[in-house]
DNA sequence: AGACCTACTGTAAGCGCTTGCAAGGGCCAT
DNA sequence: ATGGCCCTTGCAAGCGCTTACAGTAGGTCT
């Protein structure tokens, strides 16, 4: 089913049908009509690979991201689609699970489709994809990654004060003792997270005794730290998590052992999904306003026209320490 | 940059350079040398649409989703993708909310895009986007929704035998007073899940009240939706949850209200999904597996070559009653 | 009545890539 | 030598759509 076969029915050139269809030119109304009444006869519908090579241009976002699954991006995704749709935009996704040759699959994918800019919320950037993306021209914001350029733009979280605050939070209720549940993920913020960790114990909690074990991002990532973590016989009376998915998991095994959140173990996790308020306890964590970051993020992309673009820039998000149920005064030894 | 440029910088013809990229067809080695380093060197990236439209096929598969937030979706997505992805097709997801012009323009990117199949994993399906379907005749695979026909095939998960076991067993425990908490969704599935609930209780628990309420498909809509059913004054010693995510924020409620489960108010989910087994207390639920629905999807959509296609059929996924800590027996009276 | 403008519609040249067909060159067998 | 064959490569025709440009018809203005 082919533009020409629905101008043969409808009795016109193909020129006609693809201007009716694209309702922007003059066309008369009663051969729009006709053309529309014979598009839909034929149950045409337009070729949109050979729409966008005719066109050159395409208005579709291509939007990376580490790992679905966590609601933390699942967010920011949400805002980026929905602001872009709201301005007559596609959106296509792509999932890395934090795989490298993934990422790279997913950004050839997206130049191939010359999309019209990549989000790229993702931690395992290397510098060699950083250079391929440069080059091509296409608008392009990392989170968390990567420096400014001629057509980059950076969006970070202050993560380092996010830990501060959580650090010093629990040291303030007595605690001495503190692990820090990460995942895997040695690039970008992840590691920041953790470096952020053993900064701020020793800057706000000197004589607390620390320990790091990692997991994979996610529900059972968490609950097996956790597992790791107690059988490793270090017994900490905090636990700060890399963010709240991995720390949701925490509580589960934490549970599992007879462990009372927050009498025996205070549990910190980070981001503020909305999981954090339904998990039980609800968690203490730093909230990092996703709406923000994906709307800031979506125009960075596709500039308004009605202001001045500005590129290649860097845009710094404030986060907030949240408290709820599951952080308390450290136990009496 | 274009096939052309590099031609020319690698002293070739188009053609060539076509031929090499693709590895397909033969080409002497130090010519795919010299073609592969001037891509290289120039930063090429083909033209994903051009190709398309050459090639006349894709290997691209559709899926389309209607809560992509709720992890039973999701991960039928993960599977479907992955299987794709190991048998050499990329995917495109669509999320569509449970709207339905999001459904249809999802449905018509992918048709416009020449998809090479369609998952559509939706409960807002309509009729005549089915016949649009049929018409377009992509191969195309429906999650309990349609009939099949020469192009689809229809998953069907027993819903109806899974609601009755979850109200016999509450029955058996002497539960007396049940409620059912669904979502938004007038249509397909969760329309019978509902009747299913209603039907059951007629058969296993005849003397018990029933109420029926619904909210949003997710933690909140949950939420707000057992605040709904106890500000009701219907006062239930059973929740029959259309879903595991609605339950979880039904728990958060009951909790919130000072409201033991499941001494005061057994609480049963669908779908088993992983946050189940990590909610609190964990959720007496009906496991779908979604790992085999996934698969059936993808190989419904994608043939295997060694095996005959079977078309146009319709597939029944069993369930399974798992109890786990939020159901126990009613209270007395 | 003729010039001119407006409103539509058609013609045809691409967009960047794939691929059937044919041509050129080297090699072997006769 | 010469014909035949294989391996490589180039030529050129599309794939289905958009769009600059040109053409036609009807109406308006002087």
């Amino acid at each position: 089913m082919t533009l020409a076969e629905v101008a043969r029915k409808a009795g016109v050139s193909s020129a006609t049908v693809s201007r009716a269809l694209n309702a922007a030119s003059t066309v008369k109304n009663s051969t729009r009509a006709r053309v529309m009444r014979a598009a839909q006869d034929l149950n045409y519908h337009p070729n949109l690979h050979a729409r966008s090579l005719a066109r050159g241009s395409s208005r579709t976002l291509g939007i990376i991201l580490s790992n679905m699954e966590n609601p933390f991006f699942f967010d920011i995704f949400k805002v980026i689609e929905s602001s872009a749709r709201a301005r007559g935009y596609e959106s296509v996704v792509a999932n890395t699970g934090y795989r490298s040759e993934q990422l790279v699959s997913s950004i050839r994918l997206m130049i191939g489709g010359r999309v019209a800019g990549i989000a790229a919320i993702v931690s395992e950037m290397d510098t060699d994809l950083i250079r391929t993306i440069i080059e091509s021209r296409i608008p392009c914001v990392f989170y968390d990654v990567g420096t400014p350029s001629r057509n980059i733009t950076n969006v970070r979280v202050d993560y380092r004060k996010g830990i501060e605050r959580t650090v010093e939070y629990l040291h303030s209720l007595g605690h001495e003792s503190i692990a820090f549940i990460g995942h895997h993920s040695t690039l970008g913020p992840i590691n920041e997270r953790r470096t952020a960790f053993l900064d701020a114990v020793s800057q706000f909690a000197p004589r607390a005794q620390t320990r790091i074990v990692e997991g994979a991002d996610g529900l059972e990532g968490g609950r097996e730290a956790a597992r790791e973590l107690l059988a490793s016989g270090f017994r900490p009376t905090g636990i700060v998590c890399v963010n709240d998915f991995m720390a949701v998991g925490v509580l589960r095994e934490l549970r599992a052992q007879g462990i009372k959140v927050p009498e025996e173990i205070s549990v910190t996790g980070f981001d503020n999904i909305r999981l954090s308020e339904f998990c039980s306890p609800s968690l203490t964590t730093v909230h990092i306003p996703r709406d923000i970051i994906g709307r800031t993020i979506f125009e960075s992309l596709v500039p308004d026209p009605k202001k001045t673009r500005q590129k290649g820039r860097e845009i710094r998000i404030d986060t907030e320490l949240v408290l709820r149920e599951s952080t308390g005064p450290a136990p009496r030894t």
